[in-house]
DNA sequence: GCCAACGTTGGC
DNA sequence: GCCAACGTTGGC
């Protein structure tokens, strides 16, 4: 089993809405860069993902949700209409994947950026690294395990 | 709203 | 293949 971070903005998708979905789960598309993308398509069913509210007032770890759905062609990169519309991208060869995501549970308090940063055991991860935009992160477990012990 | 950092695009 | 210009991300 993996562990993963993934950014969502609260004002578009927040852990409530991942929680609204219950076991339906939710399906996470729109992630456009390749990088993402390849952390995505390494996900296995069971992998915990950590939940992270971004461009928000309070950013920060707010939960927990596992992967119930591996690697699948995200469709809204074919739909005009979407703002994930990839006019380059041809339904014989995709470039974008989805997954989908269950909501496990919410934690006691949100987790600030600033409190992850001052922790020696996530300094190697990208999340926490200077410039870093990546949407979908990989934690080792010892960096999970690290997680959960600071928000005891 | 600002702006640093980054990824992508496209001319050459 | 280089690299300048541009658009986007995301914390503050």
């Amino acid at each position: 089993m993996k562990y993963w971070l993934v950014k969502t903005e609260p004002d578009e998708c927040s852990i409530d809405t991942i929680a609204a979905r219950g076991d339906a789960g939710m399906v996470w598309d729109g992630v456009r860069n390749y990088q993402a993308r390849n952390f995505l398509r390494e996900m296995q069913q069971g992998d915990q993902v950590l939940i992270y509210h971004s461009s928000c007032s309070k950013v920060g770890i707010v939960g927990l949700a596992e992967v119930t759905e591996t690697a699948f062609v995200d469709p809204l990169q074919f739909d005009p209409d979407s703002p994930y519309f990839d006019a380059k991208s041809k339904p014989e060869r995709p470039r974008w994947d989805a997954i989908r995501l269950q909501y496990r549970q919410t934690f006691a308090r949100l987790l600030p950026l600033a409190e992850l940063k001052k922790s020696p055991a996530l300094a190697a991860n990208p999340l926490v690294q200077k410039g870093s935009r990546l949407s979908v992160v990989p934690f080792t477990a010892d960096e999970f395990q690290a997680v959960l012990a600071l928000l005891n």
